[in-house]
Formats: structure tokens, sequence, C-alpha cells
DNA sequence: TATACATTCTGTAGTAGCTACAGGAACAAG
DNA sequence: CTTGTTCCTGTAGCTACTACAGAATGTATA
């Protein structure tokens, strides 16, 4: 039983962004209050740290949106799930590599641009010639 | 001495998205044939090349901008880029972390829900309670 | 040369996923 | 009863593209 404002405090997520994951489907139709204002429970600050962290993680809103309504059916084959779970998975990996690239080229860039000039600097090259 | 279609085939980046990061200003305004085509030549590959990996790595135009600016003028101190690069440093190491958490449980995921039922799935709970 | 098809041009509008208002209604505190 | 906060809907803006429409060229073939 709580107001927009709090579930946005607790969840860290703007009231706004609340509002439009209602609107695009991820959070069900909140329930009111009899002057119109949506009413929150437990429930609703679970499912705001599922999408917030999903989206943190690179799935999309669609995927959210399939992955919750597995989760309200689990009577149903985990197929489905498991199949986003494998795409993602491969997207994960993708990006862990590229990233542990990047992170080794932006260490030695700080470190050797401490106090020379940009013509010293690597970083452009690599990120230039990365194949 | 290429058109941007040539260009685009080569690069993989889309006509329009070329075009826009013209308008955008990380592409130099485009040289033009007499018949006002666009006319481009090998440094922009290098620079296409360079801005498709930035931005596949996270930044974003704005810092991708500020360093094809800093790449302009070498005789300049490294302190700038050496900033963007600390900040972007520290962005990619928090992704790393999380998308590791986040690979450990979707390869746990596939596996345990081979032929589960979606009951079966940490996945959910996983994303839900992750600090 | 004529016709057909491909490429490019500008400009505008659409997309995802938010974020930020504006204008109005309701509520809570002093 | 006034002031300030919260909430409502609706619309517009943002980033980084992507996808058209409609017109003007360019290239290839009959």
């Amino acid at each position: 039983m709580m107001s927009i404002g709090t579930l946005s405090k607790q969840s860290g997520v703007h009231i706004e962004t609340i509002r439009y994951y209602e609107r695009a489907g991820v959070l069900p139709k909140a329930r009111r209050a009899p002057n119109g204002r949506r009413v929150y429970d437990h429930e609703d600050t679970g499912r705001l740290a599922f999408i917030r962290h999903a989206r943190e993680l690179g799935f999309e809103l669609v995927s959210v949106r399939a992955l919750l309504a597995l989760q309200e059916r689990p009577e149903l084959s985990c197929k489905a799930a498991s199949e986003l779970a494998s795409a993602q998975l491969a997207a994960v990996e993708s990006r862990l590599s590229r990233l542990t690239v990047l992170r080794a080229e932006l260490k030695r860039m700080v470190r050797a641009c401490k106090n020379g000039r940009v013509v010293d600097c690597r970083v452009i090259d690599a990120l230039t010639n990365m194949r």
C-alpha cells in the first residue's frame, strides 16, 4: 500500500518511468485509490527491481515483457525462457570480451597520458584499428 | 575517392547513419562532387571505424566528438582525453562486473531449464534479487 | 538514343526508452 | 484558508539511429 512517489524513492526509478512502464505494458495497470491515484504494493517493488536489473544488463523491454509473462504461467515449458536466455547469453559474452579489450586500452591510456600530449595517446589508434 | 554507398558497404555503416554523423558533427562536412554527391577517402574509413568501435563500447557521440577533436590537435595536453577515458573506464568496469554476474545466471538457467518448467527457473529470482 | 534501374539527394517522420514539462486537481500542514 | 507538495493526463523533447517520400542524377542494356 504505497503511492507512486514512495515506490519511486524506494526503487530509485523515476515516477515518469514507472508510468511509462505501465503504458508500455511491462508493469500491470496499477490499482487506483478512490481519488484516482495509483496504489502499489510489495509485489510491484519486486517487479520494478526485476525490470531495472534486466534493463541495465541489456534486456530490451520486449524481452522483459516476455520473461514477466513466463513468470505468471509457471506451468509452461521453460523452452521460451531458455531461448531468451541463450540469445542474451551470446550477446553478454560478446560484450564482455569487447569490454575487456577496451578496459585494457583505457587503463593503458590513463597511465600513459598522465602528463603527455595527445600525440602519445594510443586510445584513438586502438579504437580505429580494433578488429 | 569513393561514394557514400561504397563507404557504407566498406564500413558496414548505413548510408543514413553516415549522413546522420555528418549532421551531428562527428564526421566533417563531406567534400562534394560537381553533381552535389558526397565524396569520401581513406581517412573517412578510419574515422568511421573509430566512431563505430567507440559507440559499440559505450562512448556517447559527445565523447566521440571530444576524442576526435583531440585527435586533430595533437599538441594539446592529454588531460581532457585522460579524463574522458577515466570516466569511461569506471563505467566499463561497472558493466563488466554486472555482466559477469548475469552471465553466470544465464548459464545456470540455460542448463537448468533444458526440459524443466518455468517454476524451476531461477533467472527471474536472480534478476529480482540482485544487489 | 530510349528506357530501365540504381544511387544519391534533402527533408521529414518513425523507433526505443526514457525524461521533462504544462496545466489542473487533490491532499496535508500550519 | 493559504501554502506547498504530490499526483494526474497529455504532449514534447532527448539520443542515436532507421526508414521513408519525392526528386534529381548516374549507369547499363536493348
